[in-house]
DNA sequence: GCGGATTGCGAAGTAAAGTACGCATTGCGT
DNA sequence: ACGCAATGCGTACTTTACTTCGCAATCCGC
């Protein structure tokens, strides 16, 4: 498999054109200047005019405050920098939610998950 | 003021020392060293040890890195850093979880809810 | 036509993300 | 006791995210 094309891994400078041209097109859209997106964000306008032309891949603080201020989901935006291929490892389900209990210590997380996976196999 | 007041704006440094101590939990969990998790995320060992103590929000390329090596979804490593917004009060729900798993029989979905329920108390 | 205000961007700088190297400690084998 | 390998971390360095300043082009009123 090549290059399935929802793999990019991030450092694929593909994906930040695309997320560039997004960025762009909802700017259009919501009929601001890179200026007034800017100011909206707390960034600077050359800044933007960098994100928007995929030359760099910005933090999650700054997809965040993207998504605020453009109207739309973080995760659409994240989803452009690679977030959503992820289908590899075992049962997603479970495990993950015991790892992500914050009444577990790690000791009863481990002891879960133990049993867990006996149960798999 | 929207709803978004009492929860970290991004920027929080204490969203950072919560995603750290989270890594190091499910990088122990794995029984890995910060050497080991390194190497298969492609960071240096240093900056693994500066991620867990909560001295840098890594970027969406790093989480990803790290949710893959670590065997739990982006998105809750996502989380963290401010995305879904929440990781307090409301858990996935381990409950919900292993009885929705196709995996396991009746009588390991009862006994391991009981195992998780002895934990809870 | 000539302002000036606004837009988008390049260039140089600062701050933060991420690395290379090494030191101190702990654990294990002899 | 003595190595020695492995772990976690401090420090100094490089690379990349991000800013401050300024320039050239476009659009508007006069």
């Amino acid at each position: 498999m090549a290059k399935t094309s929802s793999k990019s891994s991030p450092g694929d400078r593909e994906d930040l054109g695309r997320l560039g041209a997004f960025i762009r097109s909802q700017r259009r859209l919501a009929e601001l200047s890179q200026r007034e997106l800017a100011k909206l964000t707390d960034l600077s306008d050359p800044y933007v005019s960098q994100l928007e032309r995929g030359l760099h891949e910005p933090s999650v603080r700054v997809l965040k405050s993207l998504a605020r201020a453009l109207d739309v989901q973080a995760e659409t935006l994240l989803s452009y920098v690679g977030i959503g291929g992820d289908t590899s490892g075992s049962a997603p389900g479970v495990a993950e939610a015991i790892n992500a209990d914050p009444d577990l210590t790690d000791a009863q997380k481990a002891a879960l998950l133990e049993v867990y996976r006996s149960f798999l196999s």
